[in-house]
DNA sequence: TGAGAATTGTCGTTTATCCAACACATTGGA
DNA sequence: TCCAATGTGTTGGATAAACGACAATTCTCA
């Protein structure tokens, strides 16, 4: 399953240092988060820092992705097909996600935060895609997974624009049927 | 105050290790605790437990100092005189450190256990007595530390076996006037 | 009792981390 | 404006930790 092991140390030094960050994220805005800050929180030389990630937007990037798939995971999906049912609860993760995000406080980098995001939810439903369709047709499923990881991202910012009242569950299902049958008639056509 | 600054991977790898044995005395007998089980929990190398302690008593002998180190310092008792104040809670400290001991199971050490213990005390009462005393004693003050701290261990072990019921503040109050005016004498006829 | 398994200490090599120092922004007062 | 302070990213040399292997106990249980 995973691939070749790892350096023990180099587990615990990243854990350190994203586990910092969040930390760190829940007093202080992103922007004036230092890396000395980081390092000083995780009790490891800033040297080391670097010798992990790029720079602190690099951290950034991978903390986001790493707490939105384990948000995913959490919402056990695991190795579903493109349902309805695993569409919704995708869904349900990213507002979940997105809540937890504006509490700590990222202002200003929402940009970045969607790229991110969007990224993994591309990667997730190229995934998904070709398991339940034909290898041939691979540039088709790249590029619907693109428009799918947009779409169901825009609805996400939607949904916490006007209704966060209403349930996740409840918001996406109305655009649903649309997005299903497209799907279900793609796959169709391609017979698989 | 702290002497030559020590790497900083020392410190976290000793804590690493030390939390480690703390917590799997909580869940087995001393006599079940392999140096493998505690660098599995700790996550680090079996090498890496060499490179720190001698052997698995090393280890028990610095964690144990270090409990009791706490839990004086808990206590506040720091740069104090050999006062009545002083030792009464000194004396409580200990009776605190012997029950933590008692849920940790460490059956069977009691003996190992009330060396480290009784030295650490030693080390406590010859660094107090100094203070309050000239240097040209020395070999008195040694003596008298080592005498001290079997009377006090000793008095520890008698209060856990009969009457822990009774505050240790009021058992070892019973003995004070004995001990303090044989010290008090004392240091009035080296003329302090 | 004896054979297989587990634990203990140790060693040499490789790798991750530490440290001090560096040049180069960026910033915020005087 | 200038300059002091602070943060960034990089380097080279030193050191702690990881790894795998080893012989030598010690255990376990048939």
């Amino acid at each position: 399953m995973t691939q070749t092991k790892t350096d023990p140390r180099i587990l615990r030094t990243r854990k350190l240092i994203m586990d910092s960050f969040i930390e760190l994220s829940g007093k202080k805005e992103f922007k004036d988060i230092t890396v000395k800050d980081i390092t000083a929180e995780a009790m490891i030389n800033r040297a080391t820092f670097y010798y992990h990630f790029e720079d602190i937007y690099d951290l950034l990037e991978k903390v986001l992705s790493e707490v939105l798939l384990i948000n995913l995971n959490g919402n056990a999906f695991e190795d579903g097909e493109l349902s309805e049912s695993t569409l919704a609860s995708i869904f349900k993760a990213i507002t979940e996600f997105q809540l937890s995000l504006s509490n700590r406080c990222h202002r200003g980098y929402e940009d970045t935060i969607a790229r991110i995001v969007r990224e993994q939810l591309e990667i997730i439903f190229y995934r998904m895609l070709l398991k339940q369709n034909r290898l041939e047709e691979d540039e088709s499923l790249k590029i619907t997974a693109v428009i799918l990881s947009w779409g169901i991202y825009g609805a996400s910012v939607e949904w916490r624009r006007n209704s966060t009242i209403t349930p996740p569950e409840e918001f996406i299902k109305k655009a649903m049927p649309y997005i299903m049958s497209g799907i279900k008639s793609a796959s169709e056509n391609k017979g698989n």
